[in-house]
DNA sequence: TAGACACGTTAGATTCTCCTCACGTATCAT
DNA sequence: ATGATACGTGAGGAGAATCTAACGTGTCTA
């Protein structure tokens, strides 16, 4: 039987799965940014992290915005909010967590 | 250039990345349970499940605990505790969670 | 002890993922 | 207009991930 639909990832969680999407996330955090910049500090070619964005961008994790010749993309927050949802569904984040949540920011600030 | 060591996911993030380990984890987010009473629900053989478990307790996310010919799992929350972190350094959980967390803990202390 | 049960593990095939290379399309600068 | 710049896309292959089937080990029950 041949794969029903496209291959692919198509949830957020495929997303975080790859450590360049992950370090392509971090920078987006700080805002919008092209994809030169990107792509600059990444150990990969810039036809991949092309590759990687698309993909986000189809997850809706990343939107696009064109100006020119350049492509500024930011974080779309409401889809990477699925899994903090889903964390805290499975890990009862409020009530067991919160105290290793100061434990974390003084570990990782 | 062969893997070095063991094979395959080595981080949280990739745990997260398979639907049947996601559903492995919310089923174990109830408490503990056997390898027979997680595998029943699931798509996959009772084979698979046994590997999926494999690479979720060498990350860390799952223990187990043996009874008699039974193996128990139970879910390690530290593990899960990373991608919080790392969910909350790129999202600014801060500023759209934490004011709901500090009603919480008001309503709740 | 014999057989059922609960699991793990390996082997092998199949399907995904991810990368680079090469090329195509706009847009800007001169 | 010409060339450089900023990107995207597709092909193709290497390697990773995942599944099932078959088999092995230890434990319980009759």
């Amino acid at each position: 039987m041949p794969a029903a639909g496209a291959p692919g990832i198509d949830d957020v969680f495929g997303v975080l799965a790859h450590p360049v999407r992950r370090q392509l996330l971090e920078r987006l955090a700080g805002g919008e940014r092209r994809v030169t910049d990107l792509a600059g500090p990444v150990a990969v070619s810039r036809s991949a992290v092309s590759q990687h964005l698309r993909l986000m961008r189809s997850v809706g994790v990343v939107a696009e915005r064109r100006a020119g010749r350049e492509r500024y993309y930011r974080l779309e927050r409401d889809r990477l909010g699925e899994v903090e949802s889903w964390l805290m569904r499975i890990d009862r984040f409020w009530e067991r967590g919160f105290r290793r949540l100061g434990e974390h920011l003084d570990a990782h600030p």
